[in-house]
DNA sequence: AGATGCACTGTTATAATATAACAAAAAATA
DNA sequence: TATTTTTTGTTATATTATAACAGTGCATCT
């Protein structure tokens, strides 16, 4: 699925991808004794509705619709929530999150970001690991967290571009 | 240079790593017609004072006590000219920025960042550049800058934690 | 059911980081 | 020297994030 980066494609089923999220989000907290709360569950359920990294702020206006408190420590707190379950990253060149697609087992949060549009698609990170490992081993250095942001220009608006 | 990793060893001899990056910075900003004034010298200078990236404000104070102006603009602005020249990378995960070791031809930030002494090793990112580009090509995305930064405990720290 | 503890949320205030906008000064160039 | 450009000073404000504590509701035990 990262491997396939539906983000950069506008064909794909994209509601599936949200409940196929949610459905993860609840087993996981199954699984590990949490609470999937309603605002737990809106801010994924915004955050995964953007392919576009979300900032924290962005997310507010919607939760006061839908008759939420809506301070900004409601939101960090859900966010926090949802980044220590690995259901998110967060995409920290922009102070943005964006759901995470492969949430079952922790991994690297790796995307490429379009300077443009903005989509974020995350990235098989296997290769990049084995990237990096024999530096960390060498230096005795141990790796807890690991982020990889690559900015550029997605195959859409590279042609955005020679337009304008 | 990044291949060995002053950073981790307090042995190496500091003052001439500072004096070298500056001299760099000259030449570099001779080379491109850019002038690297007093406030980014000192900007610079203190940058490469430390192994911890630094944050913006905490440059301000000593801005002051050097008898410039140290409100945040003067000094985020010396941090935007060194960034593009490439003579400092900023560490987005922590808001905070570090001297570049290898400032002569561009390149992704990618760093060692240790959980609880706050040391910063650069990384070679040849290798890390070979990672990620068949995906780009795959995808069809330009990358145009990349950071990577693992957050982890250097060797000495991991004494630390299991001494605490 | 009632008491107790704990996790979650509400609320106010404020900290920390970064930029906008315009005026003044200094340097480069004509 | 006059003109233009770059750099710096200054004030104000935007943006992002957290501290601290009060209230609320759920869970568990007896």
């Amino acid at each position: 699925m990262s491997e396939s980066s539906p983000a950069f494609n506008s064909e794909h089923n994209h509601e599936h991808c949200i409940s196929d999220a949610l459905q993860n989000a609840k087993d996981l907290c199954k699984s590990n004794g949490q609470r999937l709360t309603p605002i737990r569950e809106l801010v994924l359920r915004l955050v995964w509705q953007s392919h576009k990294p979300l900032g924290a702020y962005e997310l507010l206006p919607t939760l006061a619709e839908a008759g939420f408190n809506s301070a900004p420590p409601t939101v960090y707190r859900a966010l926090d929530f949802l980044q220590e379950l690995g259901l998110i990253h967060r995409i920290s060149s922009m102070n943005a999150f964006i759901g995470c697609t492969n949430p079952d087992n922790p991994h690297p949060s790796a995307f490429m970001i379009c300077r443009l549009c903005r989509t974020a698609a995350e990235l098989d990170t296997k290769v990049l690991e084995g990237a990096f490992h024999p530096t960390a081993k060498r230096l005795n250095f141990s790796i807890e967290e690991a982020s990889v942001e690559l900015l550029g220009l997605c195959q859409n608006c590279q042609g955005e571009e020679r337009a304008a």
